[in-house]
RNA sequence: GGCGCCGUAGCCAAGUGGUAAGGCCGCAGACUGCAAAUCUGCUAUUCAUCGGUUCGAUUCCGAUCGGCGCCUCCA
């Protein structure tokens, strides 16, 4: 496995599925959008953050090293208004500044621990900026774009000059005669040259934390972050940056327009985009009553990692329609992978007897799912190819081991398949099985009890365990098998 | 007005110019003390509709119907 797979990824820029060859050989720089931290995220949002991360396992599973930089915007309007109001109006601005920080720090500690829970540990990142800690490195980039004249100052705040580049709307695909503008244009906006010129530095208003600038005190516009982050840590150009498809215009686009507007150059060679997240039918919101966080989730009986195995077993191109139903039946599928994990950790020693017409060599059929797997996975993140090669891997494999039991060796070659597998999807782990000495003496009790056919008593704990959350299955060999319901 | 996506079995879903992967649910049988798990079998002559191209289309082209997104903050 360490030779390098290629891999083919979508790209937004050019709208067709093409190779990524990363500008250092075997090295991948990877920007996420990452979030805007005033509330707590909703399953939308997780939604494009497992694209994301199961983009960055796949490069790795396939002999890359990825350097991933996941932005977290802790300056915004949403965040500025929700965390001033409690104060007063004379409040200075290290206090605004102070207030500001208490609300970000908070939901960025939430999104972490979201994150965890649906297997995305922050250690993964290589980067997790803060815009606030890049004010300097955006004051700048504005200087740069100004110096080349793509920005101007209109009464302390900039804006940028889209007539300036002629390649403005390449992402998005926008030609400027075809665009029906806007017709709610922000008020203190007023004085732009262009209604498609967007602010790179916002002049602060009464009640705004603000930063000293050269064009007096303020704040950055939401899409300098970016620009400024990703060049300050990868350089000029960039291998693959990816958001939620909302993100094409206008905020990727704007990246693009203040990055290429300041260093001449081609930015990013490959532009990802994950598709929405309906819930029944609708996006989401408060008002419709569909608008789910993790913890909603957990709440109704769910574990986060069922969650993160409904989305990536849809392809992140696709509109996916959440629901309860499509849940459950994620957690049966996942279900069927870990017991066959679990019968292929064992000895195997049940199984029947003689010879089966069909039976295969069970290294060749690892090799084949292997090869099925990745071919799926490196045309564009095909995850419910790759998962049918998992799936029919586990049916040819329990119906073999059936009738001719599969040898330690087999079995290991096949739990280092799971386990490659798991390094992408985090659904079928080895089982963590420290059952307690509670559970455990029930089982030696039940045990007892069946020898003695006291039928009675062995439902009697069967089910006493299955209250528990503890589901038992007997094996051919006497063994005792279990699973968490 | 401009740009774009989608419509495959009860549900989710892949896919290809050569005759429909996989998962969930369901049914029948085997195994089991009974279950669970597993196994065996069954479950789309058909891929929204109508035309066209072709020896042949679910796959290409056109039209129609239906659902949706972006062009404004948004994952």
């Amino acid at each position: 496995m360490t030779s390098l797979r290629p891999i083919a990824l979508f790209n937004t820029l050019t709208r067709r599925v093409e190779p990524v060859s990363p500008i250092e050989p075997g090295v991948i720089s990877l920007y996420t959008c990452g979030p805007t931290v005033y509330n707590f995220a909703h399953i939308g949002n997780l939604r494009t953050f497992l694209f994301q991360d199961l983009l960055k396992r796949t490069f790795q599973g396939a002999g890359y090293e990825v350097r991933h930089c996941m932005n977290i915007t802790d300056v915004e309007d949403k965040i500025i208004r929700d965390s001033q109001k409690e104060l007063a109006e004379g409040a200075s601005n290290e206090e605004r500044h102070q207030a500001m920080k208490a609300l970000t720090d908070r939901f960025t500690q939430a999104f972490f621990e979201d994150l965890a829970a649906v297997g995305i540990p922050t250690e993964g990142f290589a980067y997790l900026p803060r815009a606030t800690a890049y004010i300097p490195q955006m004051i700048s980039l504005i200087q740069t774009l100004a110096a080349r004249g793509l920005a101007y100052e209109r009464e302390g705040s900039v804006y940028y000059r889209v007539a300036g580049l002629p390649h403005y709307g390449c992402l998005a695909h926008l030609d400027r005669e075809g665009m029906q503008l806007g017709t709610s244009v922000d008020a203190d906006e007023y004085d732009r040259e262009s209604i498609s010129d967007f602010v790179l530095w916002k002049a602060t208003k009464p009640g705004e934390p603000c930063w000293e600038s050269p064009w007096g005190p303020g704040r950055p516009g939401w899409h300098i972050e970016c620009s400024a982050m990703s060049m300050d840590i990868f350089g000029p150009r960039l291998d693959i940056h990816s958001g939620g498809i909302d993100l094409v215009f206008p905020h990727h686009e704007n990246e693009i327009a203040q990055s290429e507007g300041a260093t001449g150059e081609k930015w990013v060679n490959h532009w990802v985009h994950g598709e929405f997240l309906l819930v029944e039918g609708e996006k989401m919101s408060k008002s419709l009553g569909n608008f789910y966080t993790l913890r909603d989730l957990v709440e109704k009986g769910f574990d986060p990692i069922t969650f993160r195995y409904a989305i990536q077993s849809n392809h992140y191109r696709k509109l996916l329609n959440f629901s309860f139903d499509g849940l459950k039946a994620a957690k049966n599928a996942l279900d069927r992978i870990r017991t066959f994990r679990k019968r292929m950790e064992g000895e195997g020693n049940g199984a029947g007897e003689g010879t089966w017409k069909e039976a295969l060599d069970p290294v060749a059929r690892v090799e084949k799912a292997r090869q099925a797997f990745w071919e799926a996975m490196a045309d564009d993140l095909n995850t419910p190819e790759a998962l049918a090669a998992i799936f029919t891997l586990v049916s040819d494999l329990n119906a073999q081991d059936d009738r001719i039991a599969l040898t330690r060796e087999e079995r290991d070659l096949v739990l280092a398949f799971l386990d490659e597998t798991n390094a992408l999807f985090r659904g079928w782990p080895h089982a963590e099985d420290n059952l307690d000495a509670e559970v455990e003496a029930l089982i030696e009790q039940r045990k007892a009890a069946k020898a003695a056919k006291n039928w009675a008593e062995s439902d009697r704990i069967r089910d006493l365990l299955k209250s528990m959350g503890i589901l038992l299955e007997d094996r051919k060999d006497g063994t005792v098998g279990w699973k968490r319901a």
